[in-house]
DNA sequence: GTCTATAATAAGATAGAC
DNA sequence: GTCTATCTTATTATAGAC
């Protein structure tokens, strides 16, 4: 995530931003180059191809949004209000970044040529980083009647599915439903509160 | 969505394989023509460019989509017997081509260039769907009492968002859990009742 | 309608000067 | 490190025979 000259960061940050709007076929050298501010033989003098800068930005977002989604929330105790504050933390983290969400889900989906060892790297790196504990959260929360039964691992991801498609649906919503704008701050405040309602009251004992 | 010849009907066929599992920029002409066991010049013959081929499955897929979203489930009066009905028959359907929707949901992030009359198009055409009528559902049950006081919209979306995360998330959940199976049928089972239980259980009075 | 052959262009990548 | 000019290949699209 740190590289050492001015360049390159430029390269990469344009990058980022071409690839997250274009998907991988879809993004072209040229504007990447264009703005950066360079061109395209430099483009290659650093990343040598375009599936090498591709691969670069694609583990430091899939990175960073794995440690915004394990680290980015004061570790609470009582489960009530860890959901709380995990919920507005992480929408508020997807909020800055609505289409991220839908270029790492898609590059996910399209099969992992090169991911297998992309994902050790990220889990390996990153120490706190821990799907596990987040289920052993869960199943302890079970058994000290903090919650009712549920499955721990379908609880982990219906949370982080109603905090996500929150900003997946975005443009279809806004098609479907003209008088509501669902971008605007007040609407991802409400959603914040509609998604810890649904499930706290979903699991409560 | 009937097409007169045969070989049109190969060639959507194909190009829907292909589309949806390469996205727009990332398919092929030659490979949606070998596909169909055809060549690429009689791919243009019928289809002029790979636009309009695209635009001709996007369509076909989104409003099948759609139908199949609202029209596939049995409409009940009561809403805990309609939301366990619903919730089962649409993660079915979901079942039924998971690639379906990662593909809808990028394309139509992907911002609508095409897709404003599109989208036009695919809500005169059919005539039994309504967003609007799954909002008054909602709405008149909140009134009945039947369930507590929710907004209708998030509720509507949380639904959906449950429904289809499940597929989304596959390919990924794969890698952080490699010791459950996600795509097979008992773990489909759970999900749906642990769906339809956490939202029931969620907005019950 | 269907094919083979080919044009036209777009896109990734490199050579070589500075 | 950075640029201009250029090569190579992949890809869409069409011309024209059957």
């Amino acid at each position: 995530m740190d590289y050492s000259s001015e360049t390159e960061r430029k390269i990469v940050q344009a990058a980022t931003e071409v690839f997250i709007q274009k998907g991988k076929d879809g993004a072209r050298m040229q504007e990447i180059a264009h703005r950066a501010g360079i061109n395209q033989a430099l483009l290659h003098y650093y990343f040598r191809s375009k599936d090498r800068l591709y691969r670069e930005v694609f583990k430091n977002e899939v990175s960073r949004q794995f440690r915004d989604f394990f680290n980015s929330v004061p570790v609470t105790e009582e489960m009530q209000e860890f959901l709380h504050s995990f919920i507005h933390h992480y929408i508020d983290k997807l909020h800055e970044n609505p289409q991220l969400i839908r270029f790492i889900l898609w590059e996910i989906g399209s099969g992992g040529e090169n991911f297998p060892e992309l994902f050790q790297e990220i889990f390996d790196s990153a120490s706190k980083i821990s799907p596990q504990s987040a289920i052993e959260k869960i199943k302890q929360a079970v058994q000290r009647n903090e919650i009712r039964q549920v499955d721990p691992y379908n609880l982990l991801f219906s949370i982080i599915g109603l905090c996500i498609y929150t900003f997946l649906a975005q443009p279809l919503l806004k098609k479907l439903f003209p008088e509501i704008d669902f971008t605007a701050n007040e609407f991802i405040e409400k959603r914040k509160e509609e998604v810890f309602n649904l499930i706290w009251h979903g699991i409560k004992p």
